[in-house]
DNA sequence: CCAAATTAGTCACGATCATTGACTATCAAT
DNA sequence: ATTGATAGTCAATGATCGTGACTAATTTGG
């Protein structure tokens, strides 16, 4: 068997992370959520934030954040208030039922690295963490250094 | 800033992965590859494969391996031959073309790994990649014991 | 050897998702 | 007050994915 690249293997971690984190939240009763809905309520805070700050935290556009946002409403998982410093702007700020999806998704997560930390022992788990971000940033660096020097 | 989750940061490296070897690759000749194709072009052989292979190796529905193969024959990257052991079946073989963006491909992500293998140490990064691919055997694994145990 | 069940590949349709450009309302600066 | 930038939405398009039905060929069982 061929040992897979990293983007293939960063892949394969993604798409299984999502399948846990998503089929664990339908069981906690929130079934509705999909992978697309996360990229917005993983930034979310309490006091509120608009929609543009979503837009560039998550790198997504606006107009994606948009239709998130109509469904989130729908869901009852955010509400649009208006901003009392700026009339042309919405805060998100995250319902009840939001803040529950939040806890219950950071929990998951959460548990899936415990998981991990015992099976690769916790000093192993952390120096692999720090390096998938070393590795993450360096990889995202070369868009500034690569394509002129290559 | 806090500690994205190995999920967030799966993706954001795949993504960054994927960035660096289609814009390459388009500077290299293979301006109009796009990752959907790689999907396939990554499990292709010298000597033909089925199309239905494709399909279990990487994972996706044949429909979608149908269409994607209509493009890369339209782009001159593949054939598709009929199978002498199997008048039903057609062998997908690649083109000289087809064979030069695999061989560019494989080593535009050699040399992405040989840099990190630099940033981080030869032994240092057998270490992570080892690491990274037992984290996402076990990540998937969770789909037979995590759901009922939960 | 022939009928039934499988398998390879394609066609047609609809759902989801991302990208672009234009547009209104508001803010900020001169 | 006029100009330019920003927040958010609307509309249209293209790319991608998934499902079911279909044809042709193979395999299996009698």
């Amino acid at each position: 068997m061929e040992v897979p690249d990293i983007g293939v293997l960063a892949g394969q971690l993604m798409r299984a992370v999502q399948e846990e984190l998503f089929e664990t939240l339908a069981e906690q009763g929130h079934p509705d959520v999909h992978p697309r809905h996360e990229t917005v309520l993983a930034f979310l805070d309490p006091e509120g934030v608009r929609a543009t700050d979503l837009a560039a935290r998550s790198g997504q556009h606006k107009q994606i954040i948009g239709t998130i946002l109509d469904e989130l409403v729908r869901l009852g998982y955010v509400t649009r208030e208006p901003d009392p410093a700026d009339r042309r702007a919405k805060l998100i700020v995250p319902t009840e039922r939001g803040i529950d999806e939040i806890a219950k998704a950071r929990a998951i997560l959460t548990a899936a690295e415990e998981r991990h930390e015992r099976s690769l022992g916790a000093e192993r788990y952390a120096g692999f963490k720090e390096m998938l971000q070393q590795v993450t940033r360096d990889q995202q660096a070369w868009r500034q250094a690569g394509p002129s020097t290559a």
